[in-house]
DNA sequence: TGGCTGGCTGATTCTTGAATCAACCAGCCG
DNA sequence: CGGCTGGTTGATTCAAGAATCAGCCAGCCA
């Protein structure tokens, strides 16, 4: 975007007080939505002066701009990379819900700021949101093009609705957590529900007669369980 | 004065003038957002004095909790109406969807108002909306109990997370048409968006070996397509 | 030491838009 | 007819909070 801004990033220093700003913005307004914040708040959080918020920033705009940015684009370009190289479908899916999920275990607040305040809202500002948003959805539905023209997919699965549908399982997965509605704690239960979504979009839920291919089929633990007796630690992606 | 009521909707001439506001509501909701508007938007749309909102409405979050809870209560009660009614799983997912379509069909911008300002968003509100939200996950989730028990569901699928994949599949196919990315104006698109997202729910998307009794494996037609030669109109599922 | 620079401060100003309210205008009843 | 009622009007009031700006202070160079 345009330079000659607010942001003078080149030092190192300099650049530290903005991002502990960035990082109490995502904080706030993960905690009461954007609409609901005031820049008084983030600075508070930040521990920093009212004034020093728009230094670094041009006003209160840029700042969730900035939020997304800086988290969108790392998602998309794992993802991205995750679509565009070569392998099944099946493992792709399965990568696709692992970056997903990784960047919300990593920092579960700027993915309830990108799902909540970002990924919807037609409002205001300029930001690309929806392209941003429609990027993912078209980058994939070429994935499935392509991996319908190599006979993965079934022929009547149409690829640009595949790929609505494979981040609408994502995003409503990660938004039961995020919603609270699944315990967010227990690693384990983030890696089976990753797991299971890759699962259900690629083989369906039913309990078909024939299922010779489908990969871990471990019987079920419930998702939401009381204090989760101290078993078992997640695979870590290995 | 002091009714301490907003509403008085038992005659009808009042309710007229109501419902027109309310409906401008939604309009102007779904094309600048909530926050994005300024309730003389909403009296402009309406064709009425900026005072007359206030004197059906208590204040700015009553008209969006109203507009909230006429689309959603009519939704609520149609996807309970399937979710707890009897017959197979696979039906019941084919309704699910077509409630929440034919939904869309009758009434877009309310739809869109809905999945956008509405089931998202933390912010101001007492507004049930999560819980709202919450409660379908929740509803549906035990039909997918059932089912499990019945055998329909396979053993490694969870409930809960079942129910949050049909509908943020719902959701996200929708929303592919709320935000342009598909023609919503051929009907037959809207068709066959919905049986593939019950098929896909249900069957997965993969082309697996054994598939005898998937029902619909007509090859596909493209989501998206020029101008519509017209050529086929969807099978109405009958 | 003294003056200069630039990150930093926060009270002050300015804007926006929600909410109020006094007056208006039918129709109606006595 | 004249006064009452209740829907309707829109200018006015008011609060919230975004954005500004006049300076402060720490470090640095002469």
């Amino acid at each position: 975007m345009g330079q000659q801004k607010t942001a003078p990033e080149n030092g190192t220093r300099e650049s530290e007080r903005r991002r502990t700003i960035l990082r109490a913005a995502i904080d706030v307004f993960a905690r009461k939505g954007y609409h609901g914040c005031r820049i008084a708040d983030v600075a508070k959080e930040a521990g920093v002066a009212y004034g020093l918020v728009y230094h670094y920033f041009k006003n209160k705009d840029e700042l969730l701009e900035t939020v997304f940015e800086t988290g969108w684009s790392g998602f998309i370009a794992r993802a991205r990379a995750v679509a565009e190289s070569e392998g099944p479908l099946v493992e792709k899916v399965h990568r696709i819900a692992d970056v997903a999920f990784e960047a919300y275990r990593v920092d579960p607040r700027a993915v309830k700021v990108l799902i909540l305040e970002i990924a919807r809202s037609p409002a205001g500002a300029r930001i690309n949101r929806q392209t941003a948003f429609v990027d993912v959805i078209r980058l994939s539905a070429q994935m499935f093009t392509r991996a319908k023209e190599a006979g993965e997919l079934r022929p009547d699965v149409d690829p640009l609705l595949a790929s609505a549908l494979l981040f609408g399982s994502i995003e409503m997965g990660l938004t039961a957590f995020v919603v609270g509605l699944a315990d967010a704690r227990d690693t384990a239960m983030l890696e089976r529900a990753k797991a299971q979504i890759a699962d259900s979009f690629l083989h369906g839920v039913l309990l078909s007669p024939a299922k010779e291919e489908a990969p871990q089929l471990q019987d079920e633990a419930p998702l939401k369980r009381e204090k989760a007796a101290p078993r078992a630690r997640a695979p870590k992606r290995g």
